[in-house]
DNA sequence: CGTGCATTTGAGAAGAATCAATGCCCGTGG
DNA sequence: CCACGGGCATTGATTCTTCTCAAATGCACG
């Protein structure tokens, strides 16, 4: 029994209709199980949609020619997955379970009449895709011009206020299935800096780890060691039509 | 006198009907002249819509708590700027002008009208945006990790590249406006360091640099530096819906 | 009770930053 | 015409962050 797909990535700048959500629950296909570690789609394959990610979390990578990688994205529940392949004749990103994962291809015919029919749901993805421009904006800020522990530092708040959204923080603690390696190919760090990091972090009191779990004990140091400050984002843009003037509207 | 403006960026992937190219043309206000130096748009700006590139380099960057600056796209003429900052209340990069530059502001309400009443504009712009992203993606890839003169191969590709598109490119020669501080804002680096990069470069004959010009002497010996390949991108893809299709057909 | 993955720790090297000075080009104003 | 100043490029010397290599430890799991 899969519960109702996460739409708060879509609903976050606006409120969506009812037929306009059915229509996006509607688009998307079976859920797929990802174990730990498996693979939901590998760069160079065929892009034959979408996913929204379920449960779980999924990394997003990439991978270099001389065998490093780099982890562009960290996946929460609810987040698009695979939205940049869209441009691409082959996947330009791997898909990887961090934790047990659950996605649905939302496939590129279904997209594609989304799209044509419920303009305002294709406003909230180029808001949502935007958003997620500036999560790699910020990224890149971090790893290109910030030490070591600021990096770090930004990456546990990122996880933070994110997981505050979906309900999965607890007093600033939360499960955390990432390995140092995973984190340093996310920061641009080695997995060897990383601990060394972490530890500094654990020492100035800004967090205490347990296995699989991290608890930000000091979320005001963090946020003055993170390089940039939270962003401010649009609730009902007024460049999108309200929902009244939709095409197609259904009589009660 | 301003030529019409450069929507090779929002055909790329499609072709689009006069009919739709007239709808984005029409949508763009009175052109914008910016000098050398000067800003479009600063972070903190209200945000009153998206611009059009004309002519001129543009620079995108981002500053940080500690007074650096990321730079985080070079723009070129065709671009669309500033679109992450849709989703913000205020804008969350600077446009800087790295040249004398043309823009022309296309508002948000036209922006809105635009994605209503043009599904097929609309996926374009999409497409686009996730160029744009992958864009970064790589530049973050780069960044992070890799080496200096690796990273320094890669961003010269990237304008290489470019600039053959929109044909500003002349025996692998090209005006380069850069001063070194800028690039290593962009690639991370600082701008002593970039100049050491460069010189090797120089040295190993993959460049030859005059002031303000930059030529690739050895463009394969680049790619091969170069971290990552080139995007295969694609073209007619099938979910966008064939010119016929659209809505609001004009009858002949 | 091995086995395999992840974390932790140490020592040394390397890449890039920092600090500081110099030179060059060019526009400005005396 | 020339002195001056500002921005940019270049170079050297030194420092420091982070990487690399290596090994030990801990922990989950069959």
């Amino acid at each position: 029994m899969i519960s109702q797909p996460p739409l708060h990535r879509l609903t976050e700048f606006l409120d969506l209709t009812a037929p306009e959500m059915d229509a996006i629950i509607g688009s998307a296909g079976p859920p797929i199980r990802v174990p730990r570690g498996g693979m939901l789609r590998r760069e160079g394959d065929r892009v034959d949609g979408i996913y929204l990610l379920h449960e779980g979390w999924m990394g997003a990578s990439m991978l270099l020619r001389d065998g490093g990688r780099q982890l562009v994205k960290i996946h929460l529940p609810g987040d698009l997955l695979g939205t940049p392949s869209l441009c691409l004749t082959t996947a330009g990103e791997t898909l990887a379970a961090l934790t047990d994962s659950v996605a649905r291809l939302i496939p590129l015919a279904a997209f594609g009449r989304l799209f044509e029919e419920h303009s305002r749901v294709a406003a909230c993805l180029m808001l949502s895709v935007q958003k997620e421009r500036l999560a790699l904006i910020d990224l890149l800020a971090s790893v290109g011009r910030s030490s070591a522990i600021e990096r770090c530092a930004a990456m546990l708040l990122d996880l933070h206020d994110r997981l505050e959204a979906i309900g999965q923080l607890h007093d600033a603690s939360f499960d955390f299935p990432l390995t140092q390696e995973q984190v340093g190919d996310l920061l641009g760090l080695t997995s060897v800096h990383v601990n060394r990091v972490l530890r500094e972090l654990g020492q100035q009191g800004c967090i205490a780890r347990t296995p699989r779990r991290m608890t930000l004990t000091d979320v005001d140091a963090l946020r003055r060691l993170s390089p940039y400050g939270r962003r401010r984002f649009v609730r009902d843009p007024g460049w999108i039509p309200a929902a009244s003037a939709t095409r197609d509207p259904v009589p009660a």
